[in-house]
DNA sequence: CTGTTAGCGCGTTCAC
DNA sequence: GTGAACGCGCTAACAG
């Protein structure tokens, strides 16, 4: 491996010389700059970020840890996140907890060991709390994403869920539905409970009742077992007219099961759901779903995250800001009129 | 930052006793592993990858570099190196070129930089030669993912691109469609020039004239300028019945652009893609695709990049190993009988 | 303008 | 069983 001593004896100068031609500090002559970069380029040499880190005690890296590498609302996200990081000179690496607290765990053992300077994290829920105190005990600034977690302090980027699930609601009843039920991820999620919320709120002011038999609760994430949401279907009587589904996944799932029962959505079944399936669901636009703006949810919070790491030593700590970006209404055809 | 040296203070041994028993090498008292390990724990120490990548000379690091962090395809090959890696017991970092080469160019130096133990890389196209070539001359293992790349030794995995397209070309002249288009990705990508073969001996085959004006090559990546797909679909005269699109970003925006005349799909015009539009395409299954196994690229070529990794300095080395994913047919509702 | 010294955190080698 | 010395590749601090 070729190393700055190895530039150094071929150039005849110290190792210390190519260190600052490398990275621009100091006074160098432009002759020996002249020497000492065209031997670089015979040696092919390449820095060594490891050895370079070590001694800075930074590393320039950030990481963004995701529960849904396939989910297009994350590889959004995941864009934008990056296009904030390329500007300000970061690099940025990727993880996937799939859901998991102990691969998010996993995870979050690795970043403190590769000694990211800062996490962007969709947390896995409630339980993320001891590897976030984790991450705070070990002076790594993160930002979270999408969820909040009850007992951490920090900034964070949510959607309006709350207002969300009322849309959604709202739209389904002014279409005639009354017997509106819900499929959610689980209550140790923050944003699922807000949709929760913002369902049953919505409910009483259209003047419907709760009824819990309408609402399940399982993972946010996909699975080839279809029998939980069978059930759930079997146990409602009557059987509601129009589901509200938590995310994305939920809402091809749900619409999977009653695909495989023989039911039409939404001739025989109205579906709604948070978040886009992609970008390419306008080719052949189906499901009716509160749109959030990924993208931003990225950039937003990687800005945040950067400007923490750059105060990092600062006088007085900033307090924790709290980002909530707007809950769209995408009508398309997955909602018929009830009849 | 706590180091082995805090522990080994504070548990009243050498630093060389600390980094044993993290390392369960050499042979350690029962007693004294226990109290390191207990202040392991109490100092809530975190070991230092950079620091051990330094002295190992190896960094248990490898990297997927692919094209598009937004495409289905993509993202569920990136679930099968990912699971791949963790299976055995690498960390995966990710990045995203955007099928721009000069992007491309910047990951392979951050790579290099990185010291990654070695690269599974989607290639943008036939110049990223230089980039191979450069890994190569560091001696940095790595795998080709979807693309080859002329000139340049290496494993790879592929798709069928050349059968897909002739079973594409076949549904369709089934169908009764005579007048067939191919809208492409560029020619400087190996599986956008087999695709464009594969068409050509198709139309062969099936006793139809090969027409220049039919076919059109451009980026296989989203932009929203659509104009440069309007004018190529003005220029044909009479207009095709049936288009095979390259990739399923170039499926989508041609549908769009259809969309955008007023045509409709497939009632006016019959189209064909290659890669699945995402998990979500189940719910209203639209478009009719050659589908790849996606998952099955990544979890393969990591795979076998762990084994040349593993080879490394070993014997004899292996001869380059190709291995070719079958291209299968998906019939849904993208195509109608030729009128 | 340029070089010397020291140390970032860790593991290998060899001694005890 | 355990420890001391050295070096991985690099840069900050200080000399000159």
């Amino acid at each position: 491996m070729v190393t700055i001593y190895d530039i150094a004896a071929q150039a005849g100068v110290s190792a210390m010389t190519v260190s600052r031609v490398i990275n621009n500090t100091g006074k160098i002559s432009d002759k020996t700059r002249a020497k000492v970069r065209r031997v670089m380029e015979e040696l092919n040499y390449v820095p060594n970020h490891m050895a370079r880190s070590l001694v800075l005690q930074q590393s320039k890296l950030l990481f963004l840890l995701i529960t849904d590498i396939t989910n297009p609302f994350y590889t959004t996200l995941a864009r934008g996140a990056e296009d904030a990081a390329k500007k300000h000179g970061y690099r940025l690496l990727f993880g996937n907890s799939d859901e998991s607290v102990d691969k998010e765990k996993d995870y979050v053992d690795a970043i403190l060991a590769t000694r990211a300077d800062g996490v962007l994290v969709a947390p896995a829920g409630d339980l993320s709390l001891p590897h976030l105190e984790s991450l705070r005990m070990h002076n790594v600034p993160f930002v979270l994403l999408d969820r909040e977690v009850p007992g951490v302090g920090s900034d964070v980027v949510l959607g309006d869920s709350k207002e969300g699930s009322r849309k959604l609601v709202d739209h389904l009843t002014s279409r005639g539905h009354r017997r509106i039920a819900l499929i959610n991820g689980s209550p140790t999620i923050s944003s699922a409970r807000l949709r929760h919320e913002g369902y049953r709120e919505a409910l009483k002011l259209n003047d419907l009742a709760y009824d819990e038999r309408y609402v399940h609760e399982m993972a946010f994430q996909l699975r080839n077992d279809l029998s939980e949401i069978e059930s759930w279907l079997d146990g409602m009587t009557p059987p509601p007219t129009a589901i509200v589904a938590g995310n994305n996944v939920l809402a091809v799932e749900v619409i999977r099961t009653l695909h495989g029962r023989g039911l039409r959505v939404p001739d025989d079944v109205s579906v709604v759901g948070f978040d886009d399936l992609g970008p390419y669901s306008e080719i052949d636009p189906f499901l009716t779903v509160i749109a959030q703006q990924a993208y931003q949810f990225g950039y937003l919070g990687m800005q945040m995250l950067v400007e923490r790491i750059q105060e990092r030593g600062g006088e007085s700590p900033q307090p924790w800001r709290k980002i909530v970006l707007p809950a769209d209404l995408i009508v398309r055809r997955s909602v018929a009129d009830a009849k």
